[in-house]
DNA sequence: ATTACTAAGCAGCGAGTAA
DNA sequence: TTTACTCGCTGCTTAGTAA
């Protein structure tokens, strides 16, 4: 904050602990370390040192500034990592159902391939796809069928390690870890995956 | 990141503690005293807990970000604190020469009140001083009068207490301590403050 | 599974001080 | 004035564990 991100400042470790409020002793350790660490050159006077933020030190902030913006800002798309999972066959019947398919067409844009490819995701991520649903998301309408409902579900755009395909939840049972994704494409034989595989599912939020 | 600020977040005190790369005692006790200090709400169920950022919280977040955003990005105006003191009359001499004061009429657009206002800002603020000097500012040129050279300055508009000013460096004499304000008011009296009581200048960058 | 208490151990802080 | 070392003390962390 005193600009050392731009150019070299004067700081003595007396001014560096009366603007953190700690001890001289303190606040020369620190320079020391962060000097140590990379973080920040030193030229060191007899009277005075110039501190400058090294680039590391300038990158360390930077993500750290950009975690904030992750707080406030809500991003526009989230990013899961997850291993690919075998569902049981349930997906095919679903995907297969021309009240989907069909609505699937419109609103996605692409004609789903028959199933779905589950990503097994980290049991603390669910918060972020708790944040997910309170996105809204594109709405899939339940129908009858078959002597039957088919409950309404949610859609995102997502890509799933860069392929194009969408993120489908329940509108019911809120606590699943799976991601279930389709996709125009086979994405186990496109993206050459097998059970156990780590995968990258990027949602767009919007 | 969770979206704590936003909603409830399911976070067990194991699953904070991983995160945060530290114990789950430690997990434990940083959420009980995020409680008390009434920075989140906790709901305790029997198996998990649901944790919500107050607005306090909050708060202290926005705040901490608004710093990252005042390293990376330049601001537009810097503030000083300081107390007054008085020059040795020498402003009055300066503010008083043709050269200067016509320059300062059609660069600044006022009249300045003949004298200059002194500010003595803290040592470290000195940091901040060159900054400014970085920024540019407004270029007031050398001239010739009474046989000798009146050097260049540089000026930056500024409040003076909130009143309509300006700052003059001199181009040499990087070194100093003392803010030396210009105004259309005479400042001493409009803002009615004499030598030693504490005044807030403005400095604006663009 | 959880949360969170107690107690021991250890790391960081700052007083004293040298250079 | 500075910077920065040593060292004792304090307070944070975590292992162990109860609920």
């Amino acid at each position: 904050m005193l600009g050392a991100i731009h150019n070299k400042v004067e700081l003595s470790s007396q001014e560096l602990s009366s603007l953190l409020q700690t001890s001289q002793q303190t606040a020369s350790r620190y320079l020391l370390e962060l000097d140590t660490q990379q973080m920040v050159t030193r030229e060191l006077g007899v009277k005075k040192q110039l501190i400058q933020i090294t680039s590391t030190g300038a990158e360390v902030l930077r993500k750290e500034y950009l975690s904030y913006e992750q707080v406030f800002n809500l991003p526009s798309k989230v990013v899961f990592k997850g291993t690919v999972v075998s569902g049981m066959g349930e997906g095919k019947y679903y995907t297969e159902q021309k009240g989907y398919a069909e609505q699937f067409k419109t609103q996605l844009g692409f004609v789903a391939y028959p199933g779905t490819f589950n990503v097994e995701i980290e049991y603390v991520e669910r918060n972020k796809l708790r944040l997910l649903r309170d996105c809204g998301g594109i709405q899939i309408s339940e129908f009858e069928a078959e002597n039957r409902t088919f409950g309404g579900v949610i859609c995102f755009k997502a890509a799933i390690n860069g392929k194009e395909g969408a993120v489908v939840l329940p509108k019911r049972s809120h606590y699943a870890t799976t991601l279930e994704c389709i996709s125009p494409f086979h994405l186990r034989e496109t993206l050459g995956v097998r059970d156990g595989d780590v995968v990258e599912v990027a949602v767009f939020l919007r």
